[in-house]
DNA sequence: TCGTGACGCGAGCGATTACTCGCATACAAT
DNA sequence: ATTGTATGCGAGTAATCGCTCGCGTCACGA
């Protein structure tokens, strides 16, 4: 930021140029997210934008952000809902979640995840894996008996990064797999894995 | 291609720009994968890019192409030779395999996966899964009592796609889980998956 | 040996684009 | 009302970069 909002109005316009970034993105993709298009869509100057943003990448960065922090915000609140539950149930529930918050705007997920060259994006969404994990990690600690893996760390590693992909993948792709059949897959997988054979 | 190299000089011009090409996502990354860069690197002038490559795209496909052949002909290879080995044991070979391939250029691994912004590079990853996927396919149609699960292809989905991510997120990130424990883990998590519990 | 086409060069063109700057306007405090 | 400041404008700038074009050089066939 390089300066800070005071009045209303300016309040105001930070807000739509971020919204006008977000819909760039998803209506043009990352190659027409120029700094013009967006003030254009914005309904403001070019030289207005750099009133508050330093720079191209910082509103960029805004809007992904926001987006990663949606999909987190809900796979977390999923989590600690079902904490209570057995175990697959609570895998059905959280998987339920995270794809429903992927569908929620699957071609701003599209450009986020296949266009945007931009190493922010990777660090925004280690930063919600992470979090997600730890999240995991703990509830194997607290419940041995859920899991017979020797490591919680490692399993909550491998089970939030499979399921994290398996997840963009089916939303992305459309493969032919019913939305059901890919949450029971993915259950079967998290218990299997969990449970030994 | 634009034109057909003829003499010997220029299909070794070819290689040359290629070779430069890897060079110089993998040193310098990919914002510096400007056509008078490669053609600097590989010791040429920009002009002579464009006998034989229609446009600086052209270049970059053909760098990517070879890399991910290049993975996808390991894993291949690994799966066809070990067919023959109970569950897994197979499954930890071809992990092993597709952790040495992505190891073996992991600067370029980061580059290709993290920077491009071409589309053209997921279609060509995309298509190297589908090979191994119906590979493994195949493998759990003809051997039904490998697994337990309803669907063969459902199955093969969800396995390459899963252990696709946790290989190359183990070789990208580094995370503090040693080489074993990762193949020992992803093993797990196939068997116990096709197990069932 | 000679002629012809393949080859290679590199300065520079044209287009794009992130970003600036001087000026006009709207607002708030007194 | 007046003044100082925050806000907003948009034409313009500077730099980058993909790509071309005219010319010189080299190799090969006759």
């Amino acid at each position: 930021m390089r300066k800070e909002p005071r009045q209303a109005r300016s309040r105001e316009m930070v807000e739509r140029i971020v919204a006008a970034g977000r819909q760039v993105l998803v209506e043009r993709g990352y190659d027409a997210f120029s700094t013009n298009q967006v003030a254009t869509t914005a309904g403001i100057s070019p030289g207005s934008l750099y009133q508050y943003f330093p720079d191209k990448a910082s509103i960029l960065e805004i809007v992904v952000d926001r987006y990663w922090d949606e999909v987190a915000e809900s796979v977390a609140a999923s989590l600690a809902d079902h904490l209570g539950e057995v175990g697959p149930q609570m895998v059905r529930q959280v998987a339920d979640a995270l794809i429903s918050a992927l569908e929620a705007d699957r071609t701003l997920l599209g450009v986020v995840a296949e266009q945007l060259p931009l190493a922010r994006s990777r660090e925004r969404r280690r930063a919600l894996e992470r979090r997600v994990r730890e999240l995991v990690g703990a509830y194997l600690v607290v419940r041995p008996d859920a899991s017979t893996r020797p490591d919680p760390g490692v399993a909550a590693w491998m089970i939030v990064l499979a399921i994290e992909n398996l997840a963009m993948r089916w939303v992305l792709d459309r493969p032919p797999i019913d939305r059901d059949v890919v949450i029971e897959e993915m259950t079967a997988l998290v218990a299997g894995y969990l449970g030994g054979v």
